[in-house]
DNA sequence: CTTTCAGCCTGACGGC
DNA sequence: TGCCGTCAGGCTGAAA
């Protein structure tokens, strides 16, 4: 009775764009759901993501239990008896909890289904995102970096790793073999408040401002967690919008704009294939 | 080895 | 009003 009392409040966990803090936020929602019910169902209406859903996956995973629900960088590991569910959510994914009887929306293309009565839906418009099945380790977390909130994530590190390349600084923090979870959000507003330009070559920036730049990815990405949480809350009670739209961002989406420091003309540049957005006097 | 780039996909948006 | 081109973005694997 009290689940369905809850699920009646329709807990939504999604994201615009998910990146670490919104993959964070969503681990947090469903965990709580999902952790040791046993799987009743796996519908896949569109097995058509990144990659296609692995063949046979709902055979595979029904009956079993989950034991564990975890991330790594933007993945969603959900852990089972035997084998795991490795899910990204891609540039447009989200994840809610709710019930069978709620309607399928445009998009809705996965439905986990579990023993409490409550459903895990997987709505993704761009179809970037992936469920993978593996009975062993998966491959796409192998050769991952550490995770930026971790201790072993530093500027000492990020110098050593850097040291005779030339790639820009923006591409090399966000490169998952650098450091996993920094995407271009997060990495243009790292780089403001370090006052680091994006273009600047990676092998050419002393330890000191390293140590800087991995300090403010650490806040930067702690802060939008400390909002997912609060927007969680929110969600709970059937309000709000997703976690990043209520962050301050200084420099991310304002090219022309004016900095938020020095009131000057922010500039845009193109690294990598994506727009980045700086202030050419606060960042050197 | 490092670096670059096409491709995957849909919705939003601007120009005509 | 609708059509068409462009852009957005994480990640992979192939090419340079």
């Amino acid at each position: 009775m009290t689940i369905f009392y809850k699920l009646a409040t329709l807990m939504y966990v999604s994201s615009y764009m998910p990146e670490l803090p919104e993959v964070e936020t969503t681990l947090k929602g469903i965990k709580p759901w999902i952790l040791g019910q046993q799987i009743t169902g796996l519908i896949i209406r569109q097995a058509s993501l990144r990659w296609p859903v692995t063949d046979g996956m709902s055979a595979l995973v029904k009956n079993q239990t989950v034991v564990d629900v975890s991330r790594r960088a933007k993945y969603l590991i959900v852990q089972l008896n035997h084998g795991s569910l490795l899910i990204h959510l891609g540039m447009s994914g989200s994840l809610r909890i709710t019930e069978v009887s709620t309607p399928w929306r445009k998009h809705d293309h996965i439905e986990l289904q579990l023993s409490n009565g409550a459903v895990l839906r997987y709505h993704d418009p761009r179809r970037f995102g992936s469920w993978l099945w593996s009975e062993e380790d998966h491959q796409q977390l192998s050769h991952l970096g550490p995770e930026p909130l971790s201790d072993n994530f530093d500027g000492a590190r990020l110098w050593h790793i850097a040291k005779g390349r030339k790639i820009a600084v923006k591409p090399f923090i966000m490169d998952n073999k650098v450091v996993v979870g920094v995407g271009n959000i997060y990495a243009s507003e790292a780089l403001f408040r370090s006052g680091i330009r994006p273009d600047r070559s990676a092998g050419r920036i002393s330890q000191k401002r390293f140590d800087c730049l991995a300090g403010h990815i650490k806040v930067v990405l702690a802060e939008a967690i400390e909002q997912g949480g609060t927007t969680l809350r929110d969600f709970v009670n059937s309000q709000g919008d997703p976690g990043y739209f209520q962050q301050t961002l200084d420099v991310y989406g304002r090219a022309g704009q004016a900095c938020n420091d020095c009131s000057g003309v922010l500039k845009e540049c193109r690294l990598g294939q994506r727009s980045s957005v700086f202030c050419p006097v606060c960042q050197r």
